[in-house]
DNA sequence: GTGATTTACCTCACCGCTAAGACATCTGTA
DNA sequence: TACAGATGTCTTAGCGGTGAGGTAAATCAC
């Protein structure tokens, strides 16, 4: 059995054996797994009527401490998108009756996006399904490979500069 | 030191105790390192004038054999995205004179995509800058720890279906 | 206190992808 | 041979993102 970014080695090795392409093991594997998980995580959401940028909002909204508030800037944190991203996301939801948008009474350029009742319910309706998708695209790797998996990743990502605090 | 998905699993543990996150351990530092890694990628790239999705397209072309000639069936295969978005990358690297579109000379509705010379100069240039900075990405990781994280994803990747040999 | 810089949020043009479906051609089966 | 279904490619509307940049408010340095 192998996988695709088997064969893609293969090719390489064949067509240019001058070049070391052994990142492109990782690499190309890690694009791959995540664009797969991605579709599959888009299911659970659409079922939901939400799409991943929608969910991603309420959820950090909902793991934050209560009144579950945070500022457009800390949601452009959390998700890694620019902040036209997060003005279009934080339309869609107000629109929708999800979020809803009040200016900070502390900074005068400043908003507060907090969750509706409606988002608030949603989400909790939704994480229990998204979790159990979750769970499903991982069912292939036991807990000791899935504890190293995520270890390794973070040695990654502590390396790349996702860190909590900030450089 | 912790990443940012430490703090999000710190977060859902005290706002809903009651849901087992785990697979977030796994499932968000995958979303998060390749969003990281592909903005990086992109860098190199726009040095060479391209985006991912053509690099995507000039760098399986070049890695079949000679005479590196593809339809769009088999790019859309190799690159997991839909015909309609084949088409589009096509259009553009063809009217930028990288590729050209022929004609199947066995099946009416068939088209075959080649490399043009400029093409394959283009995609010789950038693969060496290329390997460079996934090679830099990964920088952090040592060999063991990149070899196991390969055979994990693959591990996962046959288990999501993205074998070679289809079902 | 003033002016320069930074920060927060939004706007908008553009870009690449998806989803649905049009259309032609090929293939398998009766 | 005829026809149903599968396949290959392209079209297009709509969506969510980026990147550049605009405005207003806060902060910093002197």
């Amino acid at each position: 059995m192998a996988d695709h970014v088997d064969l893609v080695l293969r090719q390489w090795a064949a067509q240019r054996p001058d070049l070391d392409v052994s990142p492109m093991a990782v690499i190309g594997r890690l694009s791959r797994v995540t664009r797969l998980i991605d579709a599959e995580l888009r299911r659970t959401f659409a079922a939901h009527d939400l799409d991943p940028a929608s969910f991603d909002v309420l959820a950090t909204l909902r793991r934050s401490d209560p009144p579950h508030r945070l500022t457009p800037a800390e949601l452009m944190r959390a998700s890694m998108v620019t902040s036209g991203a997060i003005t279009q996301r934080l339309d869609r939801l107000e629109s929708r009756g999800l979020v809803a948008r009040t200016p900070s009474d502390v900074d005068g350029r400043g908003v507060y996006v907090t969750l509706t009742d409606e988002g608030r319910a949603l989400i909790d309706r939704v994480l229990p399904d998204h979790l159990a998708t979750e769970e499903r695209v991982l069912a292939a790797l036991p807990e000791e490979h899935r504890d190293a998996l995520a270890r390794t990743l973070a040695v990654l990502l502590e390396s790349l500069g996702d860190t909590t605090t900030p450089s």
